[in-house]
DNA sequence: TTGCGGATATTGTGCACACATAATGGGCGA
DNA sequence: TCGCCCATTATGTGTGCACAATATCCGCAA
């Protein structure tokens, strides 16, 4: 068989894992591995592509390539639609709207999606259950000069998570997640104490420069958000 | 300009979201989009398989290219070391070992790490501070029959998730993140009231088929894991 | 010594071609 | 009618070539 792009991949991991090349190091070029492996240089150059890609591998035209100081230890987290996750598990989804509200954009928001005094926000609390029970609890605004269709929508049977994804695109977002203590409100809908730990995801998304929208969603202490790599 | 695969990208991305091509649809062979794009089969495919990558399409030999139903949703997280991450803040990075043992597995781990009854492992407790105020709570284990010379280490100076970077490569893991109540341990360390929220992280990572270490690493409720996509 | 500029090495990308691989769907036989 | 087999067709991958882009390095001049 003649030697594939994975072939190499293996072997360069291998000689990092090694030692052979040490973080830092910078590894032979395209031609000189080419010539190794017996096989053409776009093979090799589609084995550094994707090494780069994994967070192994640094390149720079003419400087080279060589091994990352430190493997950039990243974990890529799966958001699934609420609804999806609800139903993967093989409980039964139920969605209620609890509040929807055109209100005028609070100061601490307006600081998060960049917007201006002048701007309407849609304001919407919702809850999703998993067989009856309280799964998560969505709070979002909507930026209606931006998904000005927001203010026709009932939201009543869709949620706004799924009903943006079929209707708004995104250009970019930002994704925090955090553990915070169950607030009043909080509490009640996701049927806690007060202070319980809540574990808190906050998503902004924002298309063209402008943000579209900000949730923050939370789970109750038993959730886990998980990743293999 | 000849045609470049970022061309036929963007060009795909805009019709998937200008709805030409909406979810579930089957898109054109690789032939026919190299021939409306006027380049070469191989341009297309580099294009489309990124674009699988990225999560947008969906391919099966024979079957041919559709657009994926729910555009994958997912945020790739950083874990950077955590001598690194307080250093970015600008604090001064102090790290601390709090306990050390060797004692028979736990129960719970065993089931966690998947290893049997005979197996020995290494109990560390550390602590992380920026600035003087404690950062993280470090509690790992780890496994002495794959990495026996953790044994000789000290870490005195060096944490064992340093020392375990450098040591020992691994094949696959898996990360967790939930938000916990302070036990009276954890609060203690991190100088915090029992039951406050606590950001969560645990690890396990293999080698092999063999676990090599498992790691809970307990936040303050003022930490935030970020990122941008 | 310092600063500038161009030669040069290295990766980035495109093309035309060939063959491999897989799965679908239709034809054919029992 | 049902089930098996294989032709067809789409993607997957490798090769050898060409040229583009870019950072580095070295030499030369001020």
């Amino acid at each position: 068989m003649r030697t594939s792009y994975l072939d190499i991949k293996t072997e360069v991991m291998t000689r990092i894992r090694q030692n052979v090349w040490p973080p830092g190091t910078p590894i032979p070029g395209e031609v000189a591995l080419a010539e190794e492996f017996g096989c053409a240089r776009a093979t090799v150059n589609r084995a550094m592509r994707e090494l780069v890609q994994d967070g192994v591998l640094e390149r720079k035209r003419k400087a080279g390539t060589r091994v990352r100081q430190q493997p950039s230890q990243t974990a890529q987290f799966a958001i699934p639609l609420t609804r999806h996750e609800v139903e993967a598990r093989g409980a039964a989804y139920r969605y209620v709207l609890v509040d929807k509200a055109m209100v005028p954009v609070p100061m601490w928001l307006r600081a998060k999606m960049e917007i201006d005094k002048a701007a309407q926000c849609l304001h919407l609390r919702c809850m999703h259950f998993a067989d009856g029970v309280p799964y998560q609890f969505e709070d979002r605004w909507i930026n209606l000069s931006v998904v000005p269709q927001a203010m026709d929508a009932e939201f009543e049977a869709v949620g706004p998570n799924e009903w943006l994804l079929q209707e708004v695109p995104y250009t970019k977002g930002q994704v925090d997640v955090s553990a915070i203590a169950a607030t009043d409100e909080v509490a009640a809908l996701l049927e806690l104490e007060v202070g319980t730990p809540v574990f808190l995801v906050e998503r902004t998304t924002w298309l063209d420069g402008q943000s579209v929208t900000f949730a923050r969603l939370h789970f109750p202490p038993s959730y886990k958000m998980t990743t293999r790599f």
